[in-house]
DNA sequence: CTGATTATCGTCAGGCAGACGACTAAGATC
DNA sequence: GATCTTAGTCGTCTGCCTGACGATAATCAG
């Protein structure tokens, strides 16, 4: 076979999906978009495209993101590639390859719409997963394609690995008091924690947190002192999750 | 854009790279294939090759695997998608993704070659990643395209997750004792374990081992139990890496 | 029999996590 | 201003797990 015949190997079409995550109101919620066109027309589904011929799998799935949602991954969100789904039948088009990845965003205002006029919204990942088998009007019918089982992965993925590195301060503001990065493993895990073990952990947990100095009120209550993120990337020990 | 208009979308080639794992004389060891073409003619590259029109990737990941090695997935051997792969310039004849898959396997017979006829063998990881700098005769030439980073992420992949699943087993045979474990987690990691502490460890979570009632002394000295994995998938809490 | 080798059981101290009491410092309400 | 409410922060205690060993058991090589 030559390798410059392109009729020597099969040719498909090549995607990145987005599974865009934060904490909205105490609960984990993701980005989808709703389709305007077949298939799934009507449906919600994952922000996501086309692969360019000259970019790679991390710009495309940069330049979606900035695309749908106006973000920067280089501005406080994390990225990276969660895994790639290529079932034959999984578009009933043509034979398409995608790589999803996996966003983690502070609070974001209202997503804007991406440029071809789909509408898009922040949901809990309950709802779009239907995990309480209640239906509201419709808007719980499930993801487009495959969407369903790679928006599981991405919220497994985040849930496990908040546990073992620092990666929960990329769903907080640069700066931040130890109840919201509480707040956040508990809307992540969707279980309480202890606030004064939660503290004793990750202040005690070396480059974990950097104090700014500042303190804050915004919560209520007694001023808490302001931290950004500190140079750690991983949790040794690893933060726990309960059992539940 | 038409969904049905295949010129609307650019065309990839999509392959399956293998990183195949397996544990010899108390080393970790990746199989290797000299390739017979070019480019990279001559040099080591991870078994792979193009995903077919009617198949899944991991089916495709399974039938390479079948093809370049004898080894079914199903018969003990472990396989999961590892990661993927999409450089512009990652091969220098044409748009090439690819989806790594890591494979971890009980040490094996000789690899046979591949039907192309490209010879194949095993090659302790350190040797293929350079590591200790020395050059044995061209042997330690680098891997062809971006197969040393491919390698280096599966052999990351298999030291992490050791440490919290039962997956060191499946380099293992279906029965095996404490201490055969216990030289699989040296070899990966790389460092001395001690027996007594590991013992206790392995034996005492509840799941990981089952005791088949047999003994054997094919390790020398007092004779020990022989067990099989037990169901148990995910270690908790996990067996801990010494920092070294 | 003696020594080498490997397996297995026990012991002990230190560290960390879960449970929870106590105190502090702000805003809200009367 | 007194009091209540809401968070944040510091301590204490207990139990479990781990790392660092000592000690014993069962085989093989000579």
């Amino acid at each position: 076979m030559s390798p410059y015949d392109p009729s020597a190997f099969p040719p498909f079409a090549v995607t990145v999906d987005l599974v865009v995550l934060t904490v909205r109101h105490h609960a984990l919620c993701a980005l989808s978009v709703r389709r305007g066109e077949p298939p799934f027309q009507g449906r919600w589904a994952l922000p996501g495209g086309f692969v360019r011929t000259d970019e790679d799998l991390s710009q495309a799935a940069a330049r979606e993101l900035a695309e749908e949602t106006g973000l920067r991954a280089q501005n406080g969100a994390h990225l990276e590639q969660l895994a790639t789904y290529g079932d034959p039948q999984r578009d009933p088009r043509m034979r398409v390859v995608s790589v999803a990845h996996l966003v983690l965003a502070p609070d974001l205002p209202a997503p804007r719409a991406g440029g071809d006029a789909r509408s898009a919204r922040w949901a809990p990942v309950g709802t779009l997963l239907g995990e309480n088998g209640q239906d509201h009007g419709g808007d719980t019918a499930p993801l487009a394609f495959d969407h369903g089982q790679i928006l599981a992965d991405g919220v497994e993925r985040a849930r496990s690995k908040i546990e073992y590195s620092s990666l929960a301060t990329a769903f907080c503001p640069p700066e931040f008091t130890v109840g919201e990065l509480r707040r956040v493993y508990e809307a992540v895990w969707g279980v309480a924690l202890d606030p004064r073990n939660f503290h004793r952990k990750v202040t005690g947990t070396v480059g974990f947190l950097v104090p700014t100095g500042g303190t804050t009120t915004r919560q209520g209550g007694r001023p808490a002192q302001l931290f950004r993120a500190g140079g750690a990337t991983l949790l040794n020990p690893p933060m726990l999750r309960p059992e539940v």
